[in-house]
DNA sequence: ATGGTCGTGTGACGA
C-alpha cells in the first residue's frame, strides 16, 4: 500500500478548474496541494463531486493555497508563525494520519534587491524556524509546493541568465540549504540526480517548446518520511495542454 | 529583444 500525494502551482483555480479535474480523475491522487489560486473563489462542490475534501486559505487577487484530500484532515496552521502582520495566504498545515502536510507558496521575490527580497528571505527564515520546531519534536512531514527556488545549477537551463534572479541568488540557495541541514531531503533527488527536470517554463519567449525550464516546486521530507519515500517524479503531460498552467505537477509516492 | 505572456479584475501589478 502507499499513499500518492502530488503538488501543483495551478495559476488561477478558476481559470483551470478543468485540468485540475481532468489531472485528478486520471492520476487518483491521495492529497492534492495547490498554489497560487489567485481569488477568493474556490470550487469545493466540484471536489467533492469526486472524493475530495478540501481546505484552503484565500485571498482577493493574490496568492491562494489549498490542499485537496480523500480523508479528512486537521487544520493545524494557516499562516506561517513569525509575523503577525503577515497575512498573505501562502501557508497550509494540516495533519492526517500522524503525517503533517504543510502546503507553501513561498514568495517570489523579484525584483531583488528590494523590499519583495527581503520579504522572501524573512519568510525562508520562519519556514525554518518552524521546520526546526517539527523536527525537534521528530513530527513525520512532507512540505510541497512552489519554493520558487532553483536549487542547483543543473536544475535550470541557463543558469548564468539566473544568477541574479531571486529564484537562484546566492542567499536563496544558502537559505533552501539551511533548510536541507536540518535533516530534510529533496525527494525529487533521492532517485534522480539528471538534469534537465523542469517543473515550470515561462509562458513567453517559446520557453515550453524550447524546454527552458526550472524547477522550482519541490518536496520535502522530514528523515522518517523520507524513509518511506517510493518515488517522486514530475508529471509534465499538463503543461502541454491548451491554456496550461505555467507550473506542471509533482508527485510523491510513499509507502503507507 | 529594457520585450516577450498570462491572470486578476477593469488599474496596474505580479510572476
Amino acid at each position: 500500500m502507499s499513499t500518492k500525494i502530488a503538488t501543483w502551482n495551478v495559476n488561477s483555480i478558476k481559470a483551470r478548474l478543468d485540468h485540475v479535474l481532468r489531472f485528478l480523475e486520471s492520476e487518483k491522487p491521495d492529497v492534492l496541494m495547490m498554489q497560487e489560486l489567485k481569488g477568493l473563489e474556490f470550487p469545493e462542490e466540484a471536489f467533492a463531486k469526486l472524493g475530495y475534501q478540501s481546505q484552503n486559505v484565500r485571498q482577493k487577487a493574490y496568492n491562494g493555497v489549498a490542499i485537496l484530500s480523500r480523508k479528512p484532515v486537521n487544520v493545524i496552521l494557516d499562516r506561517l508563525p513569525g509575523d503577525d502582520g503577515d497575512d498573505q495566504a501562502r501557508y497550509l498545515e494540516v495533519e492526517q494520519g500522524g503525517l503533517r502536510l504543510i502546503d507553501i507558496y513561498l514568495p517570489n521575490g523579484n525584483p531583488a534587491p528590494g523590499e519583495k527580497f527581503d520579504y522572501k528571505l524573512r519568510w525562508m527564515d520562519r519556514l525554518i524556524l518552524r521546520l526546526k520546531e517539527l523536527r525537534a519534536d521528530n513530527v513525520p512531514f512532507a512540505v510541497g509546493g512552489d519554493f520558487n527556488i532553483i536549487p542547483e545549477n543543473k536544475d535550470c537551463y541557463d543558469p548564468k541568465s539566473w544568477v541574479n534572479d531571486a529564484l537562484f541568488r546566492i542567499e536563496s540557495r544558502r537559505k533552501f540549504r539551511s533548510l536541507l541541514n536540518l535533516g530534510i531531503t529533496d525527494a525529487f533527488r533521492i532517485y534522480n540526480s539528471q538534469p534537465d527536470n523542469y517543473t515550470y517554463w515561462d509562458y513567453q519567449a517559446g520557453a515550453w517548446q524550447k524546454n527552458h525550464g526550472i524547477r522550482i516546486d519541490h518536496f520535502l521530507l522530514s528523515p522518517e518520511v523520507a524513509d518511506r519515500a517510493l518515488s517522486c517524479r514530475i508529471d509534465i503531460q499538463p503543461r502541454s495542454w491548451d491554456k496550461a498552467s505555467d507550473h506542471t505537477p509533482l508527485i510523491l509516492e510513499i509507502a503507507a
